[in-house]
DNA sequence: AACACGGGGCC
DNA sequence: GGCCCAGTGTT
């Protein structure tokens, strides 16, 4: 075969690295800080869509200190809009333990580092590599690609056991000299060049060696099993309107927008919502001695995650009177003014639903 | 080992 | 409108 030797690889990268590479602001410092929030920020998002809350999280936390002192509502609110909230919330929470267990500092090793919520593998590698120059090697999706490809690797990038095949031969790559800029190339190079789609084959400086190009295998490569398909679900949201007040809460539950703040909300496994069950649902939340009016029903807000389709349905309630404490406390419930909304942590599609109807 | 978790870009 | 992208934590 005519693989690269690693020696060739990693110097080929480096080359098209210094020549192609992206100014970011983030490869701009060493500041361990820095590169953990643009390394969770990037996770499963794109450098330009990634880019504007990089700036807004550097510069309103600047320190480690700041995000630990900041709420998670603020975080979550600050991150709105980027996705998998979990990734905020455990950010969050790793800043509170280094400010409150490590006085501030960051851990320094790849072994340290992958012990902090919401740092797996990936981003403790990059993070060493790049803050401390640990030769570790990182592997996210620009890197499964270029490996699969030039070494014409077919294992199952979805499956841990695949994972292992590319671990072990990214681990051989990595430059021992320059394991940072190394790193750095070889996700770039994937990134801007090694693309999922027409990658750049004709002007490829590893066109000669790329098991995949010689063996007209690039589409092919990597080899990635199918996920599932999605559940439908169908959302009813009870929109309560107290006076210019509206009636929120915190989702607690173990599902998806964790963290974020939503109305009451009514689910059911098919399309509609039987008007008797609405009125019975309305019945509980006020005891009847109101006469709620329903002022408008929305049109079905359709939103697409991964493994789910959420299809859902506001029913703008007007009420009369106050939701009792004993309603409040079961539901969650709590009354917040359009402005206090505004700075809420929220889904898109409630943030959508908010700015055609009531912002 | 399998599954859950967003949102945007591309065709 | 459907398909693609793809780290970490939980079960």
């Amino acid at each position: 075969m005519n693989s690269p030797e690693p020696h060739f690889f990693a110097t080929a990268l480096i080359t098209w690295y210094t020549q192609h590479k992206r100014p970011l602001p983030w490869r701009e410092t060493n500041n361990p800080y820095a590169i953990w929030l643009s390394e969770v920020i990037l996770q499963q998002t794109r450098v330009n869509q990634g880019l504007p809350y990089y700036q807004t999280f550097v510069s309103k936390y600047p320190t480690i200190t700041s995000l630990a002192n900041a709420s998670e509502d603020e975080v979550l609110r600050d991150w709105q809009g980027l996705g998998y909230y979990s990734r905020a919330r455990n950010m969050h929470h790793t800043a509170k333990f280094i400010a409150a267990e490590r006085n501030g500092n960051f851990p320094t090793t790849y072994n340290e580092l992958v012990k902090l919520k919401g740092i797996g593998p990936y981003t403790a590698a990059a993070i060493a590599s790049f803050a401390f120059k640990e030769p570790v090697a990182v592997l996210d999706g620009n890197v499964f690609r270029v490996l699969a490809r030039v070494y014409g690797l077919s294992d199952d990038i979805a499956s841990p056991a695949g994972k292992k095949v590319f671990q072990l031969l990214a681990d051989s790559l990595i430059s021992r000299t320059e394991p940072d800029t190394y790193n750095q190339a070889i996700m770039e190079f994937g990134a801007i060049q090694c693309t999922p789609n027409m990658p750049d084959c004709l002007f490829c400086p590893l066109q000669q060696t790329c098991f995949a190009f010689l063996n007209g295998l690039v589409a092919a490569l990597p080899h990635k099993s199918k996920v599932k398909a999605s559940r439908e679900r169908y959302f009813h949201y009870l929109v309560l309107q107290y006076e210019d007040q509206y009636y929120l809460r915190k989702r607690t539950q173990t599902d998806i927008w964790q963290g974020l703040y939503d109305f009451y909300l009514q689910e059911t496994d098919n399309p509609d919502l039987p008007t008797d069950i609405l009125m019975l649902e309305l019945q509980l939340l006020t005891a009847a001695e109101t006469k709620p009016v329903i002022k408008e029903v929305s049109k079905i807000y359709k939103h697409v995650l991964t493994h789910q389709k959420v299809y859902a349905k506001f029913y703008l309630i007007q009420l009369q009177t106050r939701l009792r404490n004993e309603i409040t406390e079961s539901t969650g419930l709590s009354l917040f003014s359009v402005s206090e909304i505004e700075q809420l942590p929220k889904a898109i599609m409630i943030d959508r639903y908010l700015k055609a109807t009531v912002f």
